[in-house]
DNA sequence: AACTATTTATAAGA
DNA sequence: TTCTTATAAATAGTT
């Protein structure tokens, strides 16, 4: 179109291709535009000349990202992977080792035994039990402390008590007579309910089950 | 340029619409082509239909991601960051979520006890139990299951060795003493070491204590 | 950048 | 959809 035919060949003349390029990339946005307008669809183009000007059209009911993301929707290819990917690789290995501590987790819990071998299972008995071990010593170690400041608390309510028992009787310069009965609803009547803290006998707690433990969610996310 | 002039307004005429847009499709996509040869240009050009079809144009001198980066650059903005950041975020949950896991773990070989209350402790002391009393049932069934195995194997090398036997006697059609010695020096011989499947007696193997478990990398990564 | 002869794209019809 | 063709539009070469 126009005074003469050309081939479509790389033009050589360095202003005659600039012009060119002018020229036609006028008519290509134009068509863009059109296509936009009469056809209702929408188009990216970007446009870069020999010289690396940069030229776009965008269709206005839509962005440039959103042309590259459902590029990307639609031709499977993930452009942010491929630009993430050293990231993607650390978000894999973390995945793969949060799955591992996972499994760990199920087979301590006695999940999933199957899967290990002699040496493993026994192995795994030993660590449990040596931790169960430990376990053990520090639930006892705690009721002791717990019990000790309630010993604690109990001598200071029973001296206070005799403080208040001896001012009364200086009050009423007389004397009370003192019972273990008086003593001991005394007592509870300052704590509240005597059986707050009861002492561990035995070593398992059904009540407490699942409580805390045994309720690991286990699933990936 | 048709038979008739058209004005540039949407096309209400469905299939009108959509000839139209074939046409111009084709046609756009020519002129892209054109303007990457004659001018050395790198176009690329993305459509969709309003029936959502999916059409695209790149310069076969370079590719769609290298367009988009080079986009990117070119007008400053940058598409990856909000994907990187969705990605980050992914990222950090990931990790939190293992050190939760590590953290369990760690309690459950018995360390960190100190930031349990006295139920959580309880609880994860139950859970212990009750896993160990798994484990030692898992254990105790494969030994079984191994000792079966190994009765079998003697008698069926047993029942072998009788054979043998016999046929030894036809063949030099006499009779062999036969002593418990020999019986056993023959097993010795066919299965190699005979103390190769100890059987388990006590509960715990110290020896043990560092193959497969206790040694999990608890460190994050 | 403007002009214009010509080529090319395409609207409408088959 | 594809082909045909009259006509509109784009543009190569020129000024």
């Amino acid at each position: 179109m126009g005074r003469g035919k050309i081939e479509i060949k790389r033009i050589e003349n360095t202003t005659n291709r600039q012009v060119t390029f002018s020229k036609r990339r006028a008519g290509i946005i134009k068509k863009a535009k059109e296509l936009t307008i009469l056809c209702d669809a929408h188009v990216s183009l970007v446009l870069f000349s020999s010289t690396h000007k940069f030229f776009e059209y965008c269709s206005p009911t839509t962005t440039m990202k959103k042309m590259i993301d459902r590029y990307q929707q639609v031709t499977g290819t993930n452009l942010w992977d491929s630009h993430y990917e050293s990231m993607q690789k650390e978000f894999n290995k973390l995945k793969e080792k949060n799955e591992r501590l996972r499994k760990s987790i199920r087979q301590r819990v006695g999940d999933e035994l199957d899967e290990l071998n002699h040496a493993e299972l026994c192995g795994l008995e030993q660590n449990l039990s040596e931790a169960l071990k430990k376990i053990r010593l520090a639930l006892d170690s705690k009721i002791k402390r717990q019990i000790d400041t309630y010993k604690k608390k109990i001598r200071s309510a029973e001296s206070n008590r005799n403080k208040v028992f001896r001012d009364a009787q200086e009050e009423f310069n007389c004397t009370f007579e003192e019972s273990e009965e008086d003593y001991e609803s005394m007592l509870v009547m300052r704590n509240g309910n005597p059986q707050l803290f009861p002492i561990r006998v035995q070593p398992t707690h059904p009540d407490l089950h699942e409580r805390g433990f045994g309720c690991h969610d286990l699933r990936l996310g």
